[in-house]
DNA sequence: ATAAACCCCATTGTATATGTAGGGATTGTG
DNA sequence: CACAATCCCTACATATACAATGGGGTTTAT
């Protein structure tokens, strides 16, 4: 399981934007800083999320993008799949080299991916964006009283 | 879940292998032509399956590759893995615009790759190359029956 | 000696991933 | 209305990984 730059951007900006005052707008340009994420490849991503109905975004002054849902009504596999297209490929990117021939997907190979698509696919749809807010936010405590120990 | 046509060789490689006659040699060039895979191609493959310990060969007129255990001790994590490396990375690969800035791995994006990865690999653990052979057998049992209507 | 087979490394072409650049459109505020 | 802040969009550039291909070298049965 490799996840993408660009997706793990991705859920960066979300787990970000479900910590954010609900309701209120946050800019690219803090969550780039503040994440060391590049700024233009994030405006990319988060256009990327406002197409696929994840965020909505207002322009002009005062405007920035805020989560079109609740976290917990937005599950991570929505994320990934907004980003790195559908988890299961209907179809099997064909060979160049021997075009025509004996290359036939084999039913045995197809079960297996698609046996393993399923066992992603229940893992990511059971963690929602709130999940991984909330696990980011007990990370940072633990961190917080690990500190502590050496003031 | 996306395999690379590398491991999708390898994988029709081995139940190839597995559906041979046991303890007698098969050969890359018909392997090749019977799956269709690049010859050349599938001679690195098979080097590194070898090299992963999974298939056993002999070299000079009249030799081969053979597997090295049998199809029921052959786990298909270890065939992808030996592949594709360590299903879960030890550490993300690092970007390259934002050096030394705030690039800190997210423990929920952590979080949540550890537990996608461990769902495939209980997947992928437990289907054997024994199992894949069968499956490939009754999938060209079932083609053949469905044939007959047309006789 | 010869031919059949595996062994090994270097190179090449293509696609995908990861950004960069430049400007355009919208909107709140003075 | 001017201006600045902000998102929006397209095109381009570069790096890396993927998918082979090429050219030989080594071993071994006959």
């Amino acid at each position: 399981m490799r996840l993408s730059k660009k997706t793990e951007y991705a859920l960066k900006a979300l787990i970000y934007a479900a910590r954010h005052p609900e309701g209120t707008t946050f800019q690219i340009k803090e969550l780039a800083e503040r994440n060391g994420i590049p700024k233009k490849f994030l405006e990319l991503i988060l256009l990327e999320l406002k197409n696929a109905g994840i965020v909505h975004s207002r322009r002009g002054v005062g405007g920035g993008y805020l989560l079109a849902r609740r976290p917990e009504a937005v599950r991570s596999s929505e994320i990934i799949e907004a980003i790195e297209g559908p988890l299961a490929p209907a179809r099997v990117p064909k060979a160049r080299g021997t075009r025509g021939l004996g290359e036939e997907p084999s039913p045995a190979v197809s079960r297996l991916v698609r046996e393993s698509s399923e066992a992603i696919g229940s893992v990511l749809d059971r963690w929602t964006l709130a999940d991984l807010a909330r696990e980011e936010q007990e990370a940072a405590e633990r961190r917080q009283r690990n500190l502590m120990y050496f003031i």
